[in-house]
DNA sequence: GGCATTTGACCCAC
DNA sequence: GTGGGTCAAATGCC
């Protein structure tokens, strides 16, 4: 039985690796002197990145014969999370037994409370693709649970998930807790889009504010501009929204009448889970490439070194 | 046939 | 022991 679990761990990787060679070969493309696209192989890079993140660890807990783990979805956290909380004292016992166990709750999540007028929990759009996996009654609610996965969590390795539960007091209101951090390639370009967008709101506020002839005084009536543009925006409660430092955090946001702007957003930060995170850093959590010069030898290496993965894997 | 949803059963944390 | 979260077989839809 083992045997099978590992044959299917084999496949994950395999699918997690293939991903990044198509997206080697899509960065190399990009990186033709005619075509490049400074986004377009940020984005790329840190899918492909992520990739051999996920690959990565898919094998180390192959190799401890941890086959169990992955199958539990325990894949892609902390080594050292993995071994429970005993420190480096523990002794093989204990280790099975810890690896048994659930593990506690991922390291943020969010709450959002969507006003929702289709009446249909399933109708919530948030931008990604979602696939039920389960329903349960909860004690003490009117409504049943949902939960859903992201569709590439065996394709990607991608282990976000969310609940999401009708209010009680408002039939017309859902509460959504996101859970986990995406690692698709879908959350990559959702983040593309919205800098684009950011961009072009920001370059749009700078045109109106030139167009005046002169500034005007900068007080409440007059916010600066960076100001309105982050009104305007209002939250991007994409994951990128919270860094490690913030994982824990929650906050809830409501489309619902609550300001101008139709966005409430209140910030729930728990200290003790703040030292958890930094103690244990998600391998693939906020990794950013704007900063890094990356050559078309680099983008071909990282082929390479994808196709060597492959041909050990087969 | 492939993919998504449903739902009862199982597992684990408290 | 109980409740919440997940699994996986059954079922439905395209």
């Amino acid at each position: 039985m083992e045997k099978v679990g590992v044959l299917s761990d084999k496949k994950t990787v395999i699918n997690v690796l293939t991903e990044g060679k198509k997206l080697a070969n899509e960065l190399k493309s990009q990186l033709h002197p005619t075509t490049t696209s400074r986004e377009a192989c940020d984005v790329l890079l840190e899918s492909i990145l992520s990739s051999y993140e996920n690959a990565i660890t898919l094998l180390a807990l192959i190799g401890n014969g941890a086959s169990s783990q992955i199958a539990a979805g325990k894949l892609f956290e902390p080594p050292n999370s993995m071994e429970g909380s005993e420190g480096s004292n523990h002794n093989s016992k204990d280790q099975v037994q810890n690896s048994k166990k659930r593990k506690s709750l991922p390291r943020w999540s969010e709450h959002v409370r969507v006003c929702s007028g289709t009446g249909s929990e399933g109708q919530i759009d948030d931008g990604y693709n979602w696939r039920k996996y389960g329903q349960k009654d909860i004690l003490g609610a009117n409504h049943p649970r949902a939960y859903y996965r992201c569709t590439h969590r065996n394709t990607q390795g991608c282990l976000a998930t969310k609940q999401v539960q009708r209010a009680d007091e408002d039939p017309m209101m859902f509460e959504v807790i996101y859970r986990g951090k995406h690692s698709c390639r879908q959350e990559r370009l959702r983040q593309k889009k919205e800098r684009k967008e950011e961009e072009m709101q920001q370059e749009q506020v700078m045109m109106k504010t030139n167009s005046k002839a002169f500034s005007f005084p900068q007080n409440d009536l007059f916010p600066a501009a960076d100001t309105v543009t982050n009104s305007l925006l209002g939250p991007t409660y994409s994951p990128s929204f919270l860094s490690p430092a913030t994982s824990d955090s929650y906050f809830s946001l409501s489309p619902c009448p609550v300001n101008d702007f139709g966005i409430a957003l209140s910030l729930h930060t728990s200290d003790s889970d703040f030292a958890e995170i930094i103690s244990n850093p998600t391998p693939a959590m906020d990794f950013t490439f704007r900063d890094l010069d990356l050559s078309f030898d680099d983008a071909v290496s990282f082929e390479s070194h994808f196709l060597d993965a492959l041909d050990y894997l087969h």
